[in-house]
DNA sequence: AGCTTTTTTCTCGACAGTCGAGAAATTAGA
DNA sequence: TCTAATTTCTCGACTGTCGAGAAAAAAGCT
């Protein structure tokens, strides 16, 4: 059933507008939010002068005016309005970010994951905000929102870890263990996804539209995928499906998840290594693999080594056949391939392409564009600040006693 | 970006829900309304004034009262309010049905689709809808949609057969086709998108919820695939992937669509037919397979011959397989399947639970529900006047004019 | 300095919509 | 005939958006 809808939803929706036009340009102006949002100027006073009055914006000092006329007065967030804390997890570290309700970085450190079970990592991560709180003495109860990303399945809706390389499906509940002691709302997701957000942002941002849809891959010791498109409304939805254990092979290699011819059993940098030094497939895969062993895996095979081109060569196959039945199952999208991964890209590029030649769907709409991007740390932490503030705006506007509480 | 909202949105929202109730459950009295929308009674009162003037709906004389109290007043759609027609192509037969705006069907007939290009089959649909309009002495100016469905790939906006079964990727345009002497919109889509979508308003219906999202796998000549999901607003959404011509074995058998290894290629009836007779799978696959031929190879295969268990074992895990992929793609729903061949279920379950055994998603969430829908064609007539109504009704409120012109 | 021009922000009244409360309507039963 | 029950309708309060124009404030010109 559709929802009803009423004049205060609509005060609602416009002042998220309002604030989203802030997030995405920086502070603005009177005149400039009008045009951003296409709201009359009137409904701008009255919206500003809310958000104002409930602390969440302010008017910053005005800088050196231009030109004659009235001078701008220039609204911003009130930059302690509230914080957030980002926790990125990776393989070897996990890292902590605080950064303002103004989206400005104000700390940042890294911890390395201990051994230990889900109990002893939960403990380890709920330290770490700790210690970021701390450092920064800030009062926790200003902290609005944990933010954290892994690779491995994320719950649709709860911040619960439902599969991830280290733990195997022993799930994580984030959620529980920040339960007591934080009032902070706690949001998991695949690292990947946050990559595909912050693609498609910078997307509309550059040319205000673009294609509508994309997925970013991201390629290491396991293989992300995150798909971002814009829906009806403009509305950025992501998701982030599970293609580094999708079948690439019927009774194939053994994979780290426990199944047989993954994806990533073929193109994850264990399956390179395995393939190159003709391991048979059903050897348990390498807990961990440094780069430099891969690194002198690609240096053979740039060399000509055939068994380290053909390592490659079947992973960018594994690739290639999974993309092709992604953009038949998703429709045909342009993928952005990112991670540690890419520095083989020449190795891999061949057998991508092989992939993905045969399908009905790349016959139709041709062969999709592959853009390599180098850097995904800075594009993962992009997707958190993109994802976090977009909730945490919501559920401070979504309160309505806070705008009236605080005007009184 | 996020669009607006204003007053005037917020009244075409409320305006939607009640029509939309009143699609669920045929006429309603004021209170009912007041309860199925959530809206307060004086706002029922003015939005049925509204449409009211505006001829959308009506006062049905009201049928023997029970209980006291002050007899209510039942609204329904004005029947002749406008009309709705959907084109049903199957392989052999075109079958129109002409639909009343109460969402009662007047007229239904079939013709035998004949030979020729695209452009004579669209001159054939045209006239077949002049026909439609001439039996019932219907002016054409009053029918809002006309809805057509197919097998294959349609445009995901315009009303593009972009490959079909029978024209491949030669483009088929209906709504240029129709463009003149009719003003009525045009949509086209997948056959078994409908049925997805047709079995999601069930459940919606049955038990007021249920699981948000399923997939709906037709099989016959061809394998055809749907998703419908209920997102965030209770707006449902649909899509058909490529499902049928998803790799399922790289240089695997030859398709009708001329690409080697797709889904269909094993699991379609003719598929199943090579397979039973040995013959080689790069065979050019045959136009059209008579339901009676599969029989016999089921029989066959019933009494115990090996070669046709076979052909229906590796159908199965072809579609097995595929549906894997599927919900490692599309995260884990229940399957329904419909269509003809649906009377070989016994013979291909044990190859489709088969190919989803081994994989991670089903490790993970378990088997998904496979579920026999065995009326398929009044699924898609279902799903035909599920989607029609729901954007006739939109477009209604949508052009504020008419309601206001009709006011005066 | 004083006036004009220009630009921006603020304010006011009109208009659209929802809601709760209670009035009006209408029937069944005492 | 009166009363209780039930439904529909109406009124005023409230919230929200919008356009127009007033007010503010700086720069340029005389």
């Amino acid at each position: 059933m559709l929802a009803k809808s009423s004049t205060e939803l609509v005060r609602q929706q416009n002042s998220a507008l309002v604030l989203s036009a802030l997030r995405r340009h920086g502070r603005l102006a009177h005149t400039e939010i009008s045009d951003a949002t296409g709201l009359a100027s009137a409904t701008i006073s009255s919206i500003t002068a809310d958000l104002e009055r409930a602390r969440i914006i302010e008017k910053s000092e005005q800088q050196a005016t231009v030109g004659r006329g009235r001078p701008r007065v220039l609204f911003s967030q009130r930059r302690n309005c509230g914080y957030l804390i980002t926790v990125i997890i990776s393989s070897d570290l996990i890292q902590y970010s605080l950064v303002d309700y103004a989206g400005t970085l104000l700390d940042r450190f890294s911890e390395s994951r201990g051994e230990g079970g889900t109990a002893a990592f939960l403990a380890a991560i709920s330290a770490g905000l700790e210690r970021a709180v701390e450092r920064s003495r800030i009062d926790r109860g200003s902290v609005l929102l944990v933010s954290v990303s892994s690779k491995g399945l994320a719950h649709p809706s709860e911040a619960v870890l439902v599969w991830s390389p280290v733990f195997g499906s022993q799930p994580v509940d984030f959620a529980a263990a920040l339960k007591d002691g934080w009032h902070a709302k706690v949001i998991l997701n695949n690292e990947t996804l946050l990559v595909a957000g912050a693609l498609l942002e910078r997307q509309v941002k550059m040319q205000g539209g673009g294609e509508p849809v994309l997925a970013a891959l991201s390629l290491g010791h396991s293989i992300g995928l995150g798909i971002a498109r814009r829906v009806a409304g403009g509305v950025p939805e992501v998701s982030a499906p599970n293609f580094g254990h999708m079948l690439h092979m019927p009774n194939g290699g053994l994979c780290r998840c426990g199944a047989r011819g993954c994806v990533e059993a073929y193109a994850g940098f264990y399956a390179i290594l395995r393939a190159a030094f003709e391991v048979p497939v059903d050897t348990i895969p390498a807990k961990f693999v440094p780069v430099a062993e891969i690194d002198k895996i690609a240096t053979r095979a740039r060399q000509g080594n055939r068994m380290a081109q053909l390592a490659f060569r079947n992973a960018g196959a594994a690739l290639g056949y999974g993309l092709s039945r992604l953009l038949s199952l998703h429709g045909h999208m342009p993928v952005f391939i990112t991670g540690p991964g890419t520095r083989y890209q020449d190795l891999l590029q061949a057998g991508i392409e092989e992939g993905l030649a045969q399908t009905h769907v790349v016959r139709l709409g041709g062969m999709p564009g592959l853009t390599v991007v180098p850097d995904e740390p800075s594009l993962v932490f992009e997707g958190h600040l993109n994802l976090a503030f977009s909730i945490v705006d919501q559920d401070i506007i979504g309160s309505r006693q806070s705008m009236q509480a605080a005007g009184e």
